[in-house]
DNA sequence: CATCATAGATAGTTGCGCTATCGGATAGCG
DNA sequence: CGCTATCCGATAGCGCAACTATCTATGATG
């Protein structure tokens, strides 16, 4: 097919294929003259696949270049495909240096020794745990830390049944591919099922409950800024 | 407080403390006369909490200037706030409407009925889950959603645990924002958490042999892009 | 053969998160 | 009182990311 037909078959412009064809997200269609290419059925998968990581992951073109570069690079070490996808779907920027930041990167040492997981020190995944942590503590809930276990034993729940998945898939190219679609696109479908269970949690707990202590007209007392001395 | 304190104990250049006090994430500060204005501990606070938002938690200045505003609301029923504000948790952009996306919504009421979650179909939360699983669906995925059960149970621990820590915080102003931090940089905590016991599982499974994968190399500079292959 | 689509190149647009500069006011010190 | 550092508020500009638009030469197609 051409290229008009792919845009009407993904619903991605025709400008847009051909920037991702520039960056290097989608391989240029095959050239049958100098004006001429055309597309197969890999091409709409992997548009697909673009469009799944941009719009539901949320990764920026340039990760999904170097995902997805990974991905293709054929004859490499299966688990070092896995690992190089893996190390690329986290956060960005550096983290900063400060007191809580080292406090939180030892915690997460001492988890994953806790835990038997095989990481180490540099693991993106290690350092992105830190930062988050580092943040908690910096906005005054470092007591946030005491649901680290619970948070891993779900986190190893999920992981486990995302391997399980992804093993019962076939060859090593689609077993990749389920690896990276797994992560990003399950970390949304976690994320949003979590808000889910949060919503009906605190529906039972606060709702209706505490409605009545709300103050009536406006006695409320400083505006603007919440502020309480504690 | 002036501003320049205020900047220098948040490490938040004044003119970006300016923008944000513009955009509504800040209030400003007391005006003692027309161009001096004083800060106090609660700008401290909040703006640390806008810049964990913003880089741990990826959210939109936007967002942030929705869910601030939320929960600055006085008078408000509690259980409506935390909605409020979990409402804007989510992702941008509209649900697209084909036959994925259909069948996607389906399978998302079922289990919200299944599990009997208090949740309304119009629920943010129920539309990204729904957006997720359909992505799942176009890539070919749809195998995916056998896992759900396990996600979801997973997604309970996860809401109960967050739901045990809210409701051990005191007042009302900083039980909200412990629903928004928990929510957020909870997110990001999981996320991490996820990933490190993905690595693990993988190398059980086909690594086989744990190589190394990104060196640390260099020292502490600011990282990101680590490009080579070893 | 007339029209349409296409490849490839380059330039422009939009949105976002800042950042720089300016024209006045003070603050605070000697 | 003078002096400098700082501040306020407003406006304009910057840099990046993800497109989007336009142009030319060429080939496809009925």
């Amino acid at each position: 097919m051409r290229v008009g037909e792919l845009s009407r078959r993904t619903g991605v412009p025709v400008p847009t294929i051909k920037y991702y064809v520039r960056e290097g997200l989608l391989p240029a269609g095959e050239l049958s003259s100098p004006n001429q290419a055309h597309y197969d059925e890999a091409h709409v998968r992997r548009l697909r696949l673009i469009r799944a990581l941009l719009e539901v992951g949320g990764l920026k073109v340039a990760a999904i270049a170097e995902v997805l570069g990974a991905m293709d690079d054929p004859g490499r070490p299966l688990h070092k495909v896995l690992g190089a996808a893996a190390d690329r779907l986290g956060t960005e920027g550096a983290a900063d240096d400060d007191a809580e930041a080292e406090a939180a990167g030892d915690v997460v040492q001492r988890l994953i020794a806790r835990r038997g997981w095989h990481s180490h020190e540099a693991d993106p995944a290690a350092k992105d745990l830190a930062r988050a942590l580092a943040a908690l503590s910096r906005v005054g809930h470092g007591a946030f830390f005491e649901l680290l276990e619970e948070y891993a034993d779900a986190a190893e729940v999920v992981a486990r049944a995302d391997l399980a998945y992804v093993d019962r898939q076939g060859p090593v190219e689609e077993l990749v591919e389920s690896v990276v679609i797994g992560t990003v696109l399950g970390e949304a479908v976690f994320s949003a099922l979590r808000r889910l269970a949060h919503v009906d949690a605190s529906a039972r707990v606060f709702g209706g409950v505490e409605e009545e202590r709300v103050e009536p007209e406006g006695s409320a007392a400083g505006e603007g800024s919440a502020e309480r001395e504690a």
